[in-house]
RNA sequence: GGGCGCAUAGCUCAGUUGGUUCAGAGCACUUGGUUUACACCCAAGGGGUCGGGGGUUCGAAUCCCUCUGCGCCCA
């Protein structure tokens, strides 16, 4: 067969990936083997591919294929969610390009154009996908609005509202005025802002005094009503009782007393506005304050606002500064560093907002999800670090804000019927709806257009937390055959910054609907920065194009890139030198195919060094095989394909290849040959989730296979006894050839002049590698001896003492000063150990073992003294 | 302001119960190399007061206290 002089990363991708589409290779049913599942953190559709994604399902796919290769029936399940906040403002921005305004469209027609637009972008990443060499079964991709999806949504508010954890509340929300709509505490990012901290002055009623306040929002003094003082504060006794007067609006309120007050802060006054501050909510719940709104859903002011009605708040932010300077209420300003809420989405500048809003109570259902994770440990959580992250969120849970004032969502299944507060009822379809109704109101006139349902949509959130369960439709048919196989499902692959939205929120769900946990291991990946430590974002426009990168490095070459130095948990500092290395990794084991491909073989003798490498490399392979298991079981992804590389690239490349190489133009033997090319089918098998591309490739060239025989569902090796005396025979052995070759590259002699060697072999080393040995370095042979050797420039390994048989001149004052300096160093050595083992409290105090390793190393400095001593007495 | 975590080679990180293998890996760096798989290569080498200080211990990168500097979450 014709191999390519050089890999083609770009050819050979697509064509394996579509071999494995076309063998269904991806594609699982339910079966006896064991199962493996992931479900996909599902993207959202206003995405493309970034970093993020691409290390998130590098690891996905390692896992999967691995598990794949491991005989188990993987099975990754893909989608997207909607997204409900980010796809309505794309949409929105489409239309108004367009120049429609969302508000000129019906609830109908603008969901059309946002389903269009789903169409059109909702798949885009999920392509991508499939570049990335993702094995994900694509014949189940859903879709969070999906009717079954949805249908599972709205069963599952049904149920949580009859079961009395849903109910209807009149809150202090967050709201994104650009968007209109609340978001949720995790939606809103505080920023610290420069600001101006104003001191105003409010008269006091009925006599000459004024009362000082600061507040960092003047515009907000038309919603004031109440001045709250510290009752320990004696600075305001005689504001006790008494009333002040607002400016401008020159509304009269109490002057109230609370300990709330921080008697440090400002001036000890405080202006409470319940109906914008959280806080002063609290307060005047407390105090039974009015209250009052002084904002349109567009924060701009209402008609509290006096002639500032109908603009922006920051614009009278401005204007009353102005005004109330104008009248002599402005005593001071500050500059002030402040926290500022802003929308995630958006970027506006959220406003606290009282609204009517859907809650799920959290107490109850967040206590299998507390137990399973940090009791019982039935979720695990990789790096365990966020556990403690994990509790103090979980034990310190609020209330779950569950409507959105948006359009693009499960519409909330809730139908009123009058204006009282507790006229509507809540089902799955509106004709459900009107018998409840009819029963609730005893007036079986009712009809279906008396009903209007709840224009609110729910969080996206409340459709993803059911996403395990949901994609085996397990929320509609609990009883059905993918859901009982394939849940609990294995691992969940996700960034730490959804911990709470989503992984915490699955778990309860998870719990609540099939009481049983959704996933049993969570593997936190890290966020993707750059070089610089800076979070990679659109806006910074540090992210590299995902797919031009798979062009550059190919798909392997970015998995490895990303994954060399993605320690769990911990952010990557993305380079595109670790594609870069990814690239060259490719192309080592490509040209190591190359090489062994390239042999003749012939029916001749088995040389003795390539007996002993075959055995030595099965042998340290064996010992890798268990540290990568043990990597693997900790999720230490990283450092098991570090492992594999080292295997690879220095084992297997740099050492065996190497021993085992005929010479030039002579043919191989045949039992070589053979234990060559089975070596290099089990090294790929462990590269396999790490570079599908290039292992399956290679492996077709190997031999004509079977679909069957495809790689992709080979078998993954056996851990089995092995050898571990070879492993440190053969590290002795290479200390050798190092020394061996310092010598070479000291002296200048090329590697083609064969030279002498002679050994005083005090260590009593035996001789196994001594074919090795000779092969590597090109000897003339071991020679054993019992004399040092004149004229010949030395070594040491331990206590072995080699001697390497010089024509020229030895520089003899070289040669006594390095062994002066090795003698020093371990006459030193020698000192530190025999303080130790003098000091009776150590000898006492520590394990025999310890005491044991502390004699030897005793024993090992005294004989490589010996050696150097003797050594420099032939020199003098 | 409250909570959690981190600090080890130029960079990114390992280092499990305090003691064999304890100061390590990869990259970067330096030096040498056109030997017929690969210069996306081969070989050899340098490099760390384990953030500072104190303590416990026969023994500390590892345990405790403290200081400094970062990061994350929550308010």
């Amino acid at each position: 067969m014709e191999i390519p002089a050089k890999y083609d990363a770009s050819q050979v991708e697509s064509k394996w990936y579509d071999y494995w589409m076309k063998h269904k290779f991806f594609h699982s049913e339910p079966d006896e083997r064991e199962p493996y599942t992931i479900v996909i953190p599902p993207p959202n559709v206003t995405g493309v591919l970034h970093m993020g994604h691409m290390l998130n399902n590098t690891i996905q796919d390692v896992l999967i294929r691995r598990a794949r290769l491991q005989g188990k029936n993987a099975c990754w399940v893909p989608g997207t969610d909607h997204a409900s906040i980010a796809t309505e403002a794309k949409v929105v921005a489409k239309l108004k390009e367009q120049g429609i305004d969302k508000n000129d469209l019906s609830r109908d027609e603008f969901l059309k154009h946002a389903w269009d637009w789903t169409h059109e972008y909702g798949g885009v990443i999920l392509e991508q996908l499939k570049k990335l060499g993702c094995s994900c079964d694509w014949d189940r991709t859903k879709f969070t609005m999906d009717d079954d999806m949805s249908e599972s949504v709205i069963k599952v508010f049904v149920d949580l509202y009859n079961k009395g954890l849903i109910y209807r509340g009149y809150r202090m929300v967050n709201w994104d005025p650009e968007a209109k709509t609340t978001l949720s505490d995790e939606e809103v990012i505080y920023e610290e802002q420069q600001g101006l901290l104003y001191y105003l002055s409010y008269k006091v009623e009925g006599t000459n005094d004024t009362l000082t306040i600061a507040t960092t929002r003047p515009e907000t003094i038309f919603g004031d009503t109440a001045i709250c003082i510290n009752p320990n504060d004696e600075r305001f006794t005689h504001l006790r009782g008494k009333k002040a007067i607002v400016p401008i609006c020159n509304r009269v309120i109490p002057i109230i007393e609370d300990e709330y007050v921080d008697m440090e802060f400002g001036t000890g006054c405080l202006k409470v506005t319940p109906a914008h501050d959280e806080n002063d909510k609290n307060l005047g719940d407390k105090h039974n304050l009015q209250v009052v709104d002084i904002f349109n859903d567009d924060a701009s002011l209402n008609s509290f606002g006096l002639h500032y009605e109908g603009k922006d708040r920051f614009v009278v932010r401005k204007e009353i500064k102005k005004e109330l300077e104008d009248k002599g209420h402005l005593v001071k300003t500050e500059n002030y560093i402040n926290k500022v809420g802003t929308s995630e989405r958006t970027k506006a500048v959220i406003e606290p907002r009282l609204s009517d809003q859907w809650f799920l109570k959290m107490e109850d259902l967040v206590k299998p999800a507390i137990k399973a994770v940090l009791e019982d440990g039935d979720v695990k959580l990789f790096p365990k670090k966020f556990e403690n992250t994990y509790r103090h969120w979980m034990e310190n849970i609020r209330d779950w804000n569950i409507s959105r004032q948006l359009l693009w969502g499960q519409q909330i299944p809730a139908y009123y019927f009058g204006d009282g507060t507790d006229d509507f009822v809540v089902a799955e379809t509106i004709e459900e709806a009107l018998k409840l109704a009819q029963d609730k109101t005893n007036n079986q006139q009712f009809t279906i257009s008396d009903l209007t349902q709840d224009t609110d949509a729910l969080d996206t959130w409340f459709s993803s937390w059911l996403w395990p369960m949901s994609v085996f439709d397990g929320i509609r048919y609990p009883e059905n055959k993918d859901i009982q196989y394939y849940y609990p499902t294995n691992d969940l692959v996700t960034g730490p910054d959804i911990l709470f939205f989503w992984v915490a929120r699955m778990i309860i769900a998870g719990y609540e609907y099939r009481n049983e946990k959704p996933f049993e291991n969570v593997y936190l990946t890290g966020l993707v920065r750059d070089k610089q430590r800076r979070k990679m974002s659109k806006s910074l426009g540090n992210s590299p194009d995902a797919l031009k990168l798979i062009e550059e490095f190919g798909a392997d070459g970015v998995r490895v890139g990303l994954l060399l130095s993605s320690a769990a948990g911990n952010d990557l500092l993305f380079d595109e030198a670790l594609c870069q290395q990814g690239k060259g990794f490719a192309n080592k084991i490509w040209n190591a195919f190359r090489l062994i491909q390239g042999w003749d073989v012939a029916d001749i003798g088995q040389p003795q060094s390539s007996k002993i490498a075959i055995d030595w490399f099965e042998a340290k392979f064996q010992d890798t095989l268990l540290v990568i298991e043990d990597h693997y079981s900790k999720y230490r992804i990283s450092d098991a394909l570090m492992e594999t590389y080292k295997l690879i690239w220095n084992d297997f490349c740099s050492w065996f290849l190497e021993i085992i190489k005929p010479e030039y133009q002579k043919p191989i033997d045949k039992a070589t040959y053979e234990a060559a090319i089975s070596i290099l089918e089990n090294n790929l098998k462990l590269l396999h989730p790490f570079m599908p591309f290039l292992t399956e490739d290679i492996w077709q060239y190997i031999s004509e296979r079977t679909p069957e025989e495809a790689l992709i569902v080979a078998k993954w090796p056996n851990p089995k006894a092995y050898n571990k005396d070879l492993l440190t025979e053969f590290d002795f052995a290479s200390e050798v050839v190092s020394g061996i070759r310092t010598i070479r590259k000291q002296k200048n002699i090329p590697f083609k002049d064969a030279i002498q060697c002679l050994v005083i072999n005090n260590e009593d080393a035996n001789t196994t590698f001594d074919e090795v040995i000779v092969k590597l370095v090109n000897l003339e042979g071991i020679q054993y001896t019992d004399e040092a050797v004149d004229g010949a420039l030395t070594f040491r390994v331990k206590s072995n003492e080699y001697f390497i048989p010089m024509a020229g001149a030895i520089d003899v004052e070289a040669e006594i000063k390095k062994l002066t300096e090795e003698l020093q160093y371990t006459e030193g050595f020698l000192k530190s150990v025999q303080k130790k083992l003098s000091n009776e409290r150590f000898v006492a105090g520590a394990p025999e073992q310890v005491v044991a390793s502390e004699k030897k190393k005793e024993a090992d400095a005294l004989a490589k003294i010996e050696t150097l001593k003797a050594s420099l007495a032939s020199l003098n």
